[in-house]
DNA sequence: TTCATACTTCGATGAAGGTCGAACCATCAT
DNA sequence: ATGATGGTTCGACCTTCATCGAAGTATGAA
């Protein structure tokens, strides 16, 4: 009965609601102190030491020391995806438990999933790149010539991401949308453009991801929505 | 800090180690009874019929009742693919803590999740699938008709399928090959149709699936792997 | 050094929940 | 009907673990 890895143990991790508000907000991406994260999931420092700790130890954040601070990040793609589905899950028998205010309707339009864009817009955008070839679904996921033309004109230096070790393109799931979006290094140096020109911007303390007006042309007219099939 | 859907609410009902062995045994894909779970998860059944209701409270399995016997499924393909999720997780960061026997190559060859075929065997037929321009990944996933014509070849009757409201194609990520493989009811109904063949046995009381001689070569030679992108 | 801040460790408290024995309901067989 | 089997409900026990106060360590500032 004990055959696979053991689900139990991160399951439960995940399963504490201090927990839970502490990944929850490390899926905006940033870094964020102990104290900071003490306060996001509403418990006294000591506890919240306690738990990234364990977080910690389970494999799910990875700490960085600065000074006397010390800042937590969640631990990769996988740990974010796999928080994402969760939310899926929840949020589709949420038996309407999380009553959907005008904060949700902007999550599922844009949000940033621990460290690129997510929701709605960033399925369009996944699309589009497939749409136009510069994703090759393939084997695998992998970025054509033509994606790298692309990505270039977007002014994404694509040979220092290259001399990183994540995976540069990666399919990340979406709980709004039950689609593939862009994930990865190549999906992080995206949105982090997004950010450098001014397209968006990030609302404080959330994950709600804001487009400006002309930056929403722009990226309409970067990644225009394809027509659905059929 | 209470952005998002409740995911600790599943994470922690997940996070109970007899429910994740209840769980973990559902993923055979086959519905058990409340005794046999029982058995699975270790517990006497008064347990285990309050870890049932949980889970069903849950909406993470479904009962059927039959005679006096009631049964139980995985809910969803969604909750099928957490799993798989969160088994990747733990066997990643596993400090070997899970020894690997053999048991867990023929895991990693092929097994069932759920309801169709995982492992390296089914990544290798969905690239195959997708070479072959069988699936089309422009807009989500589609069956293309040359797929159809490849899927009535198999003797896998598509109209039946269709009849169906869950989505006729989806992609499930693999825990051990982390690709994409064919997943919703195309992916059951071909898995489905491999047992019909004799092309594989499932391994009782347990997810591996294993291939006959003669299985194996005529399921390489409908879905030969691919050459590898340089 | 002396103080302040950020974080951790220790210990005690208390609540939440998994567990099983026993009794209770429902279905099928005889 | 009578019995048997599968499942559930109830109640009591008991382990586990989150929580915080208080004290301890480390880093930075003055």
């Amino acid at each position: 009965m004990k055959d696979g890895p053991d689900i139990a143990r991160i399951a439960s991790l995940i399963g504490d609601p201090a927990r839970a508000n502490i990944l929850s907000a490390l899926m905006g991406g940033v870094a964020l102190t102990a104290a900071e994260l003490a306060g996001e999931a509403g418990v006294t420092p000591q506890t919240a030491s306690s738990h990234l700790a364990k977080l910690e130890e389970g494999g799910l954040v990875v700490p960085r020391r600065q000074g006397r601070h010390k800042y937590f990040a969640l631990a990769s793609d996988e740990v974010a995806g796999l928080l994402e589905g969760l939310a899926g899950l929840a949020a589709h028998r949420g038996h309407t438990r999380t009553r959907r205010g005008p904060r949700d309707a902007a999550m599922r339009h844009a949000r940033v999933c621990y460290n690129h864009l997510a929701g709605d817009l960033a399925v369009q955008m996944f699309d589009s790149l497939v749409a136009e070839g510069a994703l090759d679904l393939d084997h695998g996921i992998t970025l054509t010539p033509k994606g790298e033309a692309v990505m270039a004109g977007l002014g994404v230096d694509l040979a220092t991401l290259r001399a990183g070790r994540p995976a540069l393109v990666r399919e990340c799931l979406d709980w709004s949308e039950r689609r593939s979006h862009l994930g990865g290094s190549l999906g992080r140096a995206l949105f982090g453009r997004f950010l450098e020109l001014g397209w968006v911007r990030r609302e404080e303390g959330s994950r709600v991801v804001r487009f400006t007006g002309e930056g929403l042309r722009r990226f309409n007219a970067a990644f225009p929505r394809a027509l659905e099939a059929a």
